[in-house]
DNA sequence: ATGCGATCGTGAACAACGTTCACGCAATCG
DNA sequence: CGATTGCGTGAACGTTGTTCACGATCGCAT
């Protein structure tokens, strides 16, 4: 079928107009008038490929999982010990705790637009399933160090312990970069997340 | 003047009528029409009291500010040591912290939309002094075991610490109460913030 | 080659939204 | 009592996302 692959070249022709705009303007910019006009298709097309533009969000928003992805992967993890750890192995396991939480903030400032769409779309039907799995994904990123200052923990328990150490450094950086209180320079944010995160992991190690 | 009394019922019903539908239905169910229907009055007769929308949900999110302020204020504060702190002292601190972090919580649990409000209302004008001074006044509360655990940083310092520690427990609970992310009962979540904030205390104090 | 049916993009139209503004009512003053 | 002033009114406007009857375009059989 032809038809098949004109479908795909305006999906890809959407996907990419939503995330220029997005990535330019911010979400509350993405108009679906404009976004017809920008890849020069009628507005109707749009509804052919995607059924709403919640859709196409979220898909815009999977690349945006991606690309955070490649981010982290490129964080160095200190290597886990085998049986017990020792205070220095302690020590590199927080510090990688305190480099994996940079590395959002780095991402988050970096793309600052694209990384808000995450959070600013508001979901009224149910996520899909790839999109929580991509989710987990990430958190395993941070149950690596966990392992190490909490081997006590059962695979459950450091699940969501890892699950809250992300949602605290999400606050960190949600807050220190948006606008409704003071925005915070990177470094000096940076270096609350060194603070909080450094204390944060030798806390546990210790409790 | 018998019409500013009448103003000043208008709003204070429009403000009535606002915040109940955020605590029933979210901020994304509040309409203007639906409101004038509800306080009985005209369409334009909103804006003949309130510059747009966006003013009236800022005073309704004045009024949760208030509300957390009598909650928050609840929260027995140990008493600040005089000297160098006792590590019994310390742990009072730390112990302090974690109940003004599920105070927090329990604050968001008890009033989700009205909570969720103040957070999912972007602004696009200047915030209003006012509400910045509220909110720099509730970061206070977290200072004073700050002072007791890291009694060797400064009054900047401090503040910039106690905003952070702040945005972390904004974090736990915005993503845990969030249905973006898997939902934690309360329970749960409580216990997270006890482990975490408890570790991030500790672990300031040793730092 | 030609006609016919199916298929799919089109964009005018719809509903709902926040916001505005010319109108008309009512109260006040000369 | 009539003129004037002030103010609430709600129809109307400009934007939204989404839909759907229409018409063009393509494939296939004749």
């Amino acid at each position: 079928m032809r038809n098949e692959e004109r479908r795909e070249r305006l999906k890809a022709a959407l996907l990419d107009a939503a995330e220029r705009t997005i990535a330019e303007s911010g979400l509350p910019a993405l108009k679906a008038r404009d976004l017809a006009k920008d890849v020069g298709c009628a507005l109707g097309a749009i509804y052919t490929v995607f059924p709403d533009l919640d859709a196409l969000i979220l898909a815009v928003n999977l690349r945006t999982l991606a690309l955070f992805d490649r981010a982290i992967t490129a964080v160095r993890i200190a290597p886990e010990p085998e049986g017990a750890a020792t205070p220095a192995e302690r020590d590199a396991a927080v510090e990688t705790l305190v480099r994996l939480a940079v590395a959002y903030l780095h991402f988050a400032a970096a793309n600052p637009a694209r990384w808000r769409a995450l959070f600013q779309h508001r979901v009224t039907h149910a996520l899909p399933d790839w999109y929580l799995v991509e989710q987990v994904r990430l958190f395993r990123y941070i149950e690596a160090p966990l392992r190490v200052l909490r081997p006590d923990l059962g695979e459950r328990e450091r699940a969501l312990l890892a699950r809250s150490l992300f949602s605290a450094t999400h606050g960190l950086v949600s807050l220190g970069l948006d606008e409704k209180l003071m925005v915070l320079s990177e470094p000096v944010l940076r270096g609350q997340i060194e603070i909080v995160v450094g204390a944060l992991g030798r806390g546990l190690a210790e409790g």
